[in-house]
DNA sequence: GGTAAATATATGCACATCCATATATTCATA
DNA sequence: TATGAATATATGGATGTGCATATATTTACC
């Protein structure tokens, strides 16, 4: 994976706030993401699919549900700028919405 | 300045050669760029451009030449980014021959 | 000093390509 | 069959780049 090809992946708002979320929160589902994100699934998933294709994310089905996390074995660089971001208070506050949704409204599946 | 915007920039390969240079050896002249990079000027040109646009460079005309560097008042979270990619030695040999023809080939006009 | 040539940088335009999204549909699992 | 997830397709818009050219500054020469 070539540095500019992950900031590609970081260079859509949708993807930084799976990527945000998920990084913060830990493993989750497609659906989790749809409805803290309020955008479509197929949406959400054609960007999972691009982060998963990268190998930053790594997918899981258990059941019907399928959760995708932060891969294990991305570059120490990478992990890096994931990590710095994922702590930074003031992003925090830029997405804090989407976790309040993820925490207050969980997704319907529940 | 969006976090997404920022990585946009770093999206291209020449506009992440470019500021990572920049970071590592301080500021840089347009021909500097171009010969280090083996660029053209036009492209080059229009990616600092790009860069500056944005606020994560400052341009300052010396002469006949202007200087890019990296702007001193960019989100702390943006110059975290910055600082761990150049320090990276990852990253370094990656672009490592950038370096190299900045150092041996200095561009014409010196 | 004044004019012309040379150098450094920026920009207008055209073009091809990529990319995100919406909609509809298919696949997989319970 | 019902639900969660992935994919096929079409489309509008953004983006990177080459070429030519404009602008700014310095140098050369009279």
């Amino acid at each position: 994976m070539l540095p500019h090809q992950f900031f590609k992946l970081l260079s859509d708002e949708t993807r930084l706030r799976c990527l945000l979320l998920i990084a913060r929160e830990g493993a989750l589902r497609v659906c989790d993401l749809t409805s803290a994100l309020e955008e479509s699934q197929p949406k959400i998933s054609r960007h999972l699919a691009q982060l998963r294709t990268l190998g930053i994310f790594q997918d899981t089905r258990k059941g019907q549900w399928v959760y995708y996390n932060i891969a294990k074995d991305i570059p120490g660089w990478s992990h890096k700028v994931i990590d710095g971001l994922a702590k930074s208070n003031c992003l925090q506050e830029t997405y804090q919405a989407d976790t309040d949704r993820l925490k207050s409204e969980p997704c319907v599946c529940n």
